[in-house]
DNA sequence: AAGTAATCCTATATATTTGGTATGATTTTA
DNA sequence: TAAAATCATACCAAATATATAGGATTACTT
């Protein structure tokens, strides 16, 4: 029942850039100096995030990553499919994905069971937000700079 | 975000063990057999069952496993933490395992978010018991053979 | 125009975890 | 004594995770 680095630093990436954006767009190697994470694999995370429309990026000089919408109408739900793929327990109750429907999926006996569980976690996903992570982060998190989960 | 075929498998054969549990210890061998797994892996999973105390065993020929407990009184967090390890979704937020805790844990951006996860999570596994698995289980799946999940 | 700073893209390497199999010892019943 | 079962441990192959590397492209700055 493990997020993955790509999840864990990309939320990680995504608060600390929303924290520390003033205006316009911020850098990578930014990021990664103040969170203590491999610029060259935020490249990936933030490629992926890119392409799920939830940052937008500026090529060349003096560009970088930010937010493609406010942090409170991005929910981490959708930052982690983006980095994760689809959030749940086990394959079997993956909906997202049709094919990957387990064939004993009517005589089951756990089926109903991790489709609760797939449920609990994402509504929980899906109702926080990338501000309400932030609104929750410890205060001095704002000033120094940060180390790796 | 993913349980092992150890969680998965050993879940489902202690649904499969309970339901037709008659009287006496039910062999691996059974239970292998109409739910299409290895036997061979299954003693894995049910010997970290028996040594976190949920299930009983019965050596020697005509033996088996049995519930240690009714079945209500055995919550799936208890049953998948011992096959698991603990469930959280970052290592970081594991208060289980002192010394695991992130060094950065008084700033970390993310960590209080996680910690929630890991509780909503957790909560919902430990609410839950081998009883109410089986009973929202379908009813097929009483008296016809089992495939993987 | 040149240099530099940034994203973008893809291939590759390495380590860890997963999902078992295999082998044999031990215990108990028939 | 034979058979049926748990018990314990070692091993292995494949998949996955976690990056690193190298270069191409884009755009700003001087």
């Amino acid at each position: 029942m493990n997020i993955s680095t790509r999840g864990r630093y990309g939320l990680r990436a995504l608060a600390d850039m929303t924290i520390h954006a003033v205006n316009g767009p911020v850098a990578l190697r930014v990021i990664a100096e103040r969170q203590n994470l491999s610029e060259s694999y935020l490249e990936q995370v933030f490629s992926s995030l890119r392409k799920a429309g939830i940052v937008r990026s500026v090529r060349g000089a003096q560009g970088g990553y930010e937010l493609n919408r406010p942090a409170n109408e991005i929910s981490v739900g959708e930052i982690l499919r983006a980095l994760e793929g689809p959030i749940t327990p086990v394959y079997c109750v993956d909906d997202s994905s049709p094919g990957s429907e387990c064939e004993m999926e009517k005589t089951c006996l756990t089926r109903p069971f991790w489709e609760e569980l797939r449920n609990v976690v994402n509504r929980f996903l899906d109702e926080t937000t990338l501000q309400d992570v932030i609104d929750k982060a410890p205060r001095e998190s704002n000033k120094e700079p940060m180390f790796y989960i």
